[in-house]
DNA sequence: AGCACGCCGACT
DNA sequence: GTCGGCGTGCTC
């Protein structure tokens, strides 16, 4: 009996066994062609995994599936691989994984409408008429003849040749000739002139070219303004002069008008772009491209990782320590790994680039896992900027900027040079605060102040997002004395406006940034290199060149070397290290200014002294002591849920009953509140699952799910197992 | 996650 | 008498 394996969008953990549609040719079930099926009280989208003679369930409770809407697989075998590991190794229902792969319009069930442009044929009996036919009306038989020609003609061909849709029209009348989609034949894609590499580029090129285009990853790590993207474009050229199409993941959607500029300079190439900001129309003919072939680069963030494409032949993650990768619900992937794991079975190479590369992939390539590509140099003559620490304690501070900083502002304006200001909280003040009681501001659904924002005019919780009016009196004692605690983005703004108004300032945030073009507009007016200030948060360290930057001043130092995740020290060296690398990448060296109230703290004491590099291996020794990521593997099994004790019960009995199955060598930490305890609401508490090795992890997570979702669990309790975590929260 | 069934309060 | 509140149980 053929039974058919279905990955279904559920949150079941599970395969679903359904006899095929009624009438229909076995041979015609591929692996990756969707189904139509009846699905409890409802119809769904089901994705064909794969065939059995058997199931574990009795012949007469399958069903049978409604129809078969895909003749042929939409995915590739290494695809659809990738989509069962994923599913695997994130413990995540496999009909979810699934449809990851697929655009909205297909995951409702619309039918597939291969790569093709609307266009004309000649019907069977139009196929019959002889040459020269129709001389009576010039036009129908310009037409006839251009369709006798070639089987099938666009309708943008037919324009061009002079054919009006009415012609066609009364061709179709008389039975001659009818409508069809054309499929568009690849072209090959043309590549402009290379720059001139530089020696080390050079050698790193021919360094990965030799590795050859067989499966092998590897890190390029290379400092920022040294040209790492020349290298990418020039082994994207390689791909595509093998006639392969190449894969670019980058971090969020910021980048890409930056990045497509450059490509489309570069290549007369077809480049399918894939981010969050399509219309659903947009994102389906970009990914119809990728994987029709017709597309040579896909470019995209995260969730681009499981496109489907024709002729992989190199995947690159741009920037690929940033957080971004990694999806932080639901689907808790990160497309960075993911990526390694694709250049694995479509047995391609993967290219992990960064100035700063997270500790996971410097580890695996010191461990020589990854082939490890370093440069040093900045292209052209820039220098890397000076880092040094301005003890602002007892120093009179305005906006939170000490003379020191301004001084150096006001020097480097006049010298019509451009400053950036660094300060990683939007709003106006982090607080509110009664003078005359002491009462604060909190959220009412999270373990959290709420944020002043002013030009709003409204008090804004930065975790859940809730937003309440601006208060005017104490609710406690209806004093009018509320005051403001702490510093913002907007606050600084206000005061820079007053005092150093003849500059102009730009405030980069994701309040001031709302349009989906005010960002692009706002780099090109940058750069233009008048002097201006640009004042921003982590927005604005993410991959741009300002090149006439040359001084940066980082407000609040403080606030990145205290971190309660052990990955603090690691993501307060990335940042800092990104956000003085946009400095000085022009003729004059950029200086960073670093204000601080702890010159002598041991990560800060680091950062003036020694590069990333040198920085990240010492981390990873303390990681190594510490049994910490890389070294060792980490799960954490969450649950979120309306009363603190049943998410802390459901974890406790989880850790009872994985203690006694799971074998020597897994370590189980918790039950603990979230680091944040009450979201939106919500109370959440973590069990950690440590554990040496990859294996011991994989074990770990697939027993763990297996007895969470065999424990009873009290109503409106949520529970999620999240591998290689990146946040404790 | 949906979507139904099911058993108790305020309306015509 | 029913309309509908959301608790709980199932999906091959």
């Amino acid at each position: 009996m053929p039974v058919l394996k279905l990955a279904i969008p559920t949150p079941l953990r599970t395969l679903f066994d359904y006899l095929p549609p009624l009438d229909c040719d076995l041979t015609k079930l591929q692996p990756g062609a969707r189904l139509r099926v009846p699905f409890g009280r409802r119809e769904v989208t089901a994705y064909l995994v794969g065939q059995s003679t058997e199931s574990d369930l009795d012949a007469s409770s399958l069903k049978a599936a409604d129809a078969l809407l895909d003749s042929q697989s939409l995915l590739s075998t290494p695809l659809l691989g990738l989509c069962t590991w994923a599913a695997d190794y994130y413990q995540h229902p496999p009909g979810e994984v699934y449809q990851a792969a697929f655009p909205k319009t297909l995951r409702q069930g619309q039918p597939h409408r291969y790569n093709s442009e609307p266009g004309w044929q000649l019907s069977t009996r139009g196929k019959g008429l002889p040459a020269g036919a129709l001389a009576r009306s010039p036009k129908q038989a310009l037409a006839l003849g251009i369709l006798q020609e070639q089987p099938q003609v666009t309708l943008r061909e037919l324009k061009e040749a002079g054919i009006s849709p009415a012609v066609l029209k009364a061709l179709a009348d008389k039975g001659l000739a009818e409508r069809c989609d054309v499929r568009l034949a690849t072209t090959a894609a043309k590549t402009g002139a290379a720059l001139q590499p530089s020696a080390e580029q050079a050698e790193i090129l021919t360094s990965i070219r030799s590795a050859g285009t067989n499966f092998h990853c590897h890190l390029i790590e290379g400092v920022t303004g040294s040209g790492k993207t020349e290298v990418y474009l020039q082994l994207i050229a390689d791909c595509l002069a093998a006639n392969q199409q190449a894969l670019l993941l980058i971090p969020e959607i910021g980048l890409t008008p930056q990045t497509l500029a450059r490509f489309s300079k570069r290549f007369q190439a077809e480049i399918a772009v894939l981010h969050s900001g399509l219309s659903d129309a947009q994102r389906y003919s970009a990914w119809e491209a990728a994987r029709s072939g017709s597309a040579h680069i896909v470019i995209g963030t995260r969730s681009a990782v499981f496109t489907p494409m024709a002729r992989p032949g190199l995947i690159v993650v741009d920037e690929e320590h940033d957080q971004s990768f990694k999806q932080q619900d639901g689907f808790r992937y990160s497309a960075r790994d993911v990526a390694v794991k694709r250049g694995q079975l479509e047995n391609c190479p993967v290219i992990l680039g960064s100035a700063t590369p997270s500790l996971e992939s410097l580890h695996n390539a010191l461990q020589g896992r990854y082939a490890h590509h370093r440069m040093l140099q900045r292209a052209g003559h820039s220098q890397l900027p000076t880092i040094e620490a301005i003890d602002v304690r007892k120093a009179p501070l305005q906006a939170g900027l000490s003379p020191a900083l301004l001084q150096a502002m006001e020097r480097c304006l006049q010298s019509s040079q451009q400053v950036l200001l660094f300060l990683n909280r939007r709003g106006y003040a982090p607080t509110l605060q009664c003078h005359d009681c002491g009462w604060i501001a909190e959220c009412k659904d999270c373990d959290a102040r709420l944020t002043l924002h002013r030009r709003q005019r409204r008090l804004r919780c930065h975790h859940c997002g809730t937003a309440g009016p601006l208060l005017h009196s104490c609710p406690q004692c209806q004093s009018k004395q509320l005051v403001s605690l702490g510093l913002g983005t907007e606050q600084t703004e206000d005061w820079l406006r007053q005092h150093l108004g003849q500059w102009p300032l730009y405030r980069v945030d994701s309040d001031s940034m709302q349009g989906r073009e005010s960002m692009h507009t706002l780099v090109e007016q940058i750069n233009r290199g008048e002097p201006c200030i640009l004042l921003g948060t982590q927005m604005l360290t993410k991959g741009h060149h300002f090149p006439a930057v040359s001084l940066v001043g980082v407000i609040d130092m403080d606030a990145m070397l205290f971190s309660t995740d052990f990955r603090g020290e690691e993501r307060a060296s990335q940042l800092l290290t990104q956000v003085s690398g946009r400095a000085g990448r022009a003729k004059h060296r950029g200086r960073v200014l670093l204000q601080t109230h702890h010159p002598d703290h041991s990560v800060l004491q680091a950062m003036l002294s020694q590069p990333y590099h040198q920085q990240a291996l010492a981390m990873l020794e303390r990681r190594r002591l510490a049994s910490l990521p890389p070294a060792g593997q980490l799960l954490i099994a969450r649950t979120d849920c309306a009363d603190a004790d049943h998410g802390e019960q459901f974890l406790v009995d989880l850790r009872a009953s994985a203690q006694s199955q799971l074998p020597a060598g897994i370590d189980m930490i918790g039950p603990l509140p979230a680091p944040m305890q009450r979201r939106a609401g919500r109370f959440r508490s973590q069990l950690l699952v440590h554990t040496a090795d990859r294996r011991l992890s994989r074990l770990a997570a697939r027993t763990l799910v297996h007895l969470a979702q065999a424990q009873p669990a009290s109503r409106g309790l949520n529970w999620s197992l999240d591998v290689d975590p990146q946040d404790m929260f």
